[in-house]
DNA sequence: TAGATTGTTAATCGATTAACAATC
DNA sequence: TAGATTGTTAATCGATTAACAATC
């Protein structure tokens, strides 16, 4: 009944825990940063940047204190110092290259954002069930067979890989790409990953962000009269 | 100091507030259930809901509970009735017709996505700032110029729109939008919309989805050794 | 220096989890 | 009926907001 050692969560938490809100936030401030160095505003106050924002003060304070950047009351933050701290703590200073799984639509969107080049992510292959697709390019990236996505993965050291595979196929895929070594996997599926607990899973949910949309939609539409 | 009357939230709140948690988790449900359904699963409990999506028991009874839905203890929930209360929950029994603007890769994507249709939305036109792309169809949807925005959505009664354009072109777009009667916003850009008070945004960043993965994927790589 | 702004601790708020009497 | 399962209240957990002494 009672375990040996009561570890209470992972081994060696010297980190101090992150809320995930406040990771989810950190791209906003790198975004408003970039633009505000662009600008030749050299130097912000947490508060202006919580202004510009819409985030209470204690908040933006709270959340760049994780990067470990200090401001100087009077002066603000150093715009380009932040801007490098937050790509470090995000890993967005070197880029990671990834695999996209699924040449359909939404595969062709995200092979062909040049936007993911700002957050460090390099789409390096696509890959596909579908022989058709295979040998074209998909916004510019080889469409390889998907059964060479053990093999390219050692040979490319990629550890990232995004599924925009129609549901039935997610698991499938994902369970190749965990085979062939990936650890982080981006999810563009509605179906809940059965994934080893060291492989990183994060899920974007269409239907989820429309979930709240529509029904606030209602809520809005329903007390006008 | 003290002011008149102190209204803490809005005027009638009659309605019991709902955990936006709870809005995001009702997709996975329905899903869950109408997979149930097809299998010929007509009644389930809590129970088994909650172990076969990985959610607490009591969450599940406790977003359930928003359906008015009531589950007979050893029986469990009908699915059926389940489903239907959840799409009337949703607004998606109706389909809520939307205009997409911006036919860049996403733009396509979206449009072409056929799973929406059982998430209730149909997006019924497509606009774009470019003249090449007017008067083709994209993914089946006819293109339109983009001043023609306000003109069709009194037309066609449409309140809902989905702007995929680039970042800069945003703010404008949402204006637009706005001036046109749109009531709701799905905004796939990064950008911090500015709206009238009336006006619903759902912002999809993909940026804040990735920050989360990459620091993920970062930590889990960095104690490995 | 004086005053604005910070970093951080305490208070608040809200959501999740646990517990348990009520129920089919 | 007996037992599993519910709906709901209380306890816990975690994140946001407020406050304020420390700081440039």
């Amino acid at each position: 009944m009672d375990r040996p050692s009561d570890t209470p969560r992972g081994q060696q938490d010297s980190r101090p825990r992150v809320p995930r809100a406040t990771v989810v936030r950190l791209p906003q401030y790198l975004r408003f940063l970039r633009d505000a160095e662009a600008a030749e505003n050299h130097y912000l106050s947490g508060a202006r940047i919580a202004a510009a924002l819409k985030i209470e003060p204690a908040q933006v304070r709270k959340d760049l204190a994780v990067t470990g950047i200090a401001s100087r009351p009077g002066v603000g933050f150093c715009a380009s110092e932040l801007i490098y701290a937050i790509e470090l703590y995000l890993g967005w200073n070197n880029t990671t290259d990834a695999f996209l799984v699924g040449a359909g639509h939404l595969g062709a969107a995200l092979a062909g954002y040049a936007g993911f080049q700002r957050y460090g992510l390099n789409i390096v292959a696509v890959f596909d069930l579908d022989d058709h697709k295979v040998g074209r390019k998909l916004c510019g990236k080889p469409v390889h067979p998907f059964d060479q996505i053990a093999a390219k993965a050692q040979e490319m050291h990629v550890h990232m890989g995004i599924i925009t595979v129609p549901s039935g196929a997610a698991q499938d895929v994902a369970d190749v790409l965990v085979l062939a070594g990936i650890r982080a996997i981006w999810n563009f599926t509605p179906v809940e990953l059965d994934v080893p607990p060291n492989i990183v899973v994060e899920k974007t949910d269409l239907a989820a962000s429309l979930a709240v949309l529509s029904r606030r939609l209602a809520d809005a539409l329903r007390p006008s009269r």
